[in-house]
DNA sequence: CTATAACAGTTGCTTTTGTAACTAACAATG
DNA sequence: CATTGTTAGTTACAAAAGCAACTGTTATAG
């Protein structure tokens, strides 16, 4: 890629990850809709609720930089499929405190273990000593490279 | 990531994909948005057929991995923008093939450029000897590895 | 030939997303 | 304490994506 007219749609990052992000999301995206009815910001909410805690919505979306409208309707879709439950935080309550239920907590500790066996999966097309240039290269551009716990 | 229990969403390959998909687009898709009014998938055709010339709607879906209806509609659009014409193939009247118009070209060589630019300052973020290996890596991922011209 | 299947592309309908305006609760200023 | 501003979350409406059924054309099989 040297000058503006030859340039390469192949070597444009935005366009690659983009590829690559629909590529390998693709199988595990059926495995937890077909399984669970859940969309993607379904299983990120729980993925985050079974991973960090009891959470608000609000943290959710820093966290995962989701829209609040989405979290908003994850959150309601999950309790509809009884997964969590919401409680108001006596001291503001502006505040929901999010918890899943133990069928929430069933789902969550499958679809890790899915999730694992997954990213196992594509890691091995990976050269071993690319793996870890990858994530951090991919982190750097998500920005998650110096914030979050 | 040791075990399923405490697996790592900052470690989970579609995950980290899709936030580095979006975070990195957003700029530049504001760019053509503001500047010609175009979608992603209109870009994409755009793009496609600035750089590998004159294609079939049905040659597009194959190279870019759209699927027909996207592709369908952003001619459409690209049409009424008067960015490309549409002629029927002689030899099978179902194909048509799509070319540029000069409004397109110069809109083609416009966005390459700013994409050029794009990629040079993303890129900046990463250590030099990562770069090939994150392409390389995107490009397995999204299957790219030994397709395509 | 004519029936059937395959293919390119479009259209219509449903689901999902994006945006902005809204409610309700709290905080800060005068 | 009123008034104004801010924050958490929801809702309503518009834009976009996904899916399936459709049209028109060519290829294949009987």
């Amino acid at each position: 890629m040297s000058n503006s007219d030859s340039f390469e749609i192949l070597e444009f990052l935005p366009y690659l990850l983009n590829q690559a992000s629909d590529a390998s999301s693709l199988d595990f995206q059926r495995y937890y809709k077909a399984k669970y009815g859940m969309l993607r910001t379904e299983w990120r909410v729980l993925f985050h609720l079974g991973r960090y805690g009891n959470l608000t919505a609000k943290s959710i979306c820093d966290l995962a930089r989701i829209h609040k409208t989405k979290v908003s309707r994850a959150v309601s879709a999950l309790e509809e499929k009884r997964f969590l439950d919401r409680s108001e935080l006596e001291e503001d309550r502006r505040h929901e405190v999010l918890s899943l239920t133990d069928a929430g907590r069933a789902a969550y500790r499958d679809l890790s273990a899915e999730a694992h066996r997954f990213q196992t999966n594509l890691m091995s097309d990976i050269e071993p000593e690319d793996r870890a240039v990858l994530l951090s290269c991919l982190r750097q551009i998500a920005g998650f490279e110096h914030s979050q716990a």
